[in-house]
DNA sequence: CAGGTGACCTTAA
DNA sequence: GTTAAGGCCACCT
C-alpha cells in the first residue's frame, strides 16, 4: 500500500451487476457507475448522473441508491454531495455508518466533510466507455 | 390524476 | 469560507 493509502487496484463490477439487460434502464446505469467508484475514493451525485449519462439527474441518484437491491452490494457510502458532505444529517444511524465504512478505507472525514481535492474519483473517459455497456 | 418529497446542483449574494 | 433560492424530476401518496 502507497502512503496515500489510494492504491487500490481497478474496481470489480459486482457480478450482480454482470448480467444486466442489454438495454440498462437508468437506475441500472446509475448502480453500473457507483460499482466502479474505487475503494478509498468518493464521487459526488451530480457526477455520478453525468457519467452514466443522465446529465441534471443528481436527484435521480439517490432515489436510486434507495432503491437498489441489497445483493447488489454497492458501495453506496463513496457517494456524497458536490460539497463533499455526506447527505445524511448529522447523528443519524445512516450518517455514522457511511462514515464509519469511508473511515475504514481510509478517507478522512472531517465534520462530516471530505476534501474532494483529495479523494474524489476522476475517472478517465475511456475507461468509463470501454467499462459501460451503453 | 395532482400534489408533495428528496442520500441534489448551480448560482448568486 | 457560508447560506438561500430556484431548478430539477422520478417516486410516492
Amino acid at each position: 500500500m502507497d502512503s496515500t493509502g489510494l492504491n487500490e487496484q481497478l474496481p470489480h463490477i459486482d457480478d450482480g451487476l454482470q448480467s444486466l439487460s442489454p438495454k440498462p434502464s437508468p437506475k441500472e446505469k446509475i448502480w453500473h457507475i457507483v460499482a466502479m467508484i474505487p475503494k478509498g475514493q468518493i464521487s459526488s451525485y451530480g457526477k455520478i448522473a453525468d457519467y452514466a449519462g443522465l446529465p441534471g439527474r443528481a436527484r435521480f441518484v439517490s432515489t436510486a441508491l434507495k432503491q437498489a437491491p441489497s445483493n447488489l452490494t454497492l458501495p453506496w457510502h463513496r457517494v456524497v454531495n458536490s460539497q463533499g458532505k455526506i447527505a445524511f444529517e448529522k447523528h443519524t444511524p445512516a450518517f455514522r455508518e457511511q462514515m464509519q465504512r469511508l473511515v475504514m478505507e481510509g478517507v478522512l472525514v472531517k465534520d462530516g466533510r471530505i476534501k474532494l481535492s483529495q479523494f474524489e474519483w476522476k475517472p478517465d473517459m475511456a475507461t468509463l466507455v470501454l467499462a459501460m455497456p451503453f
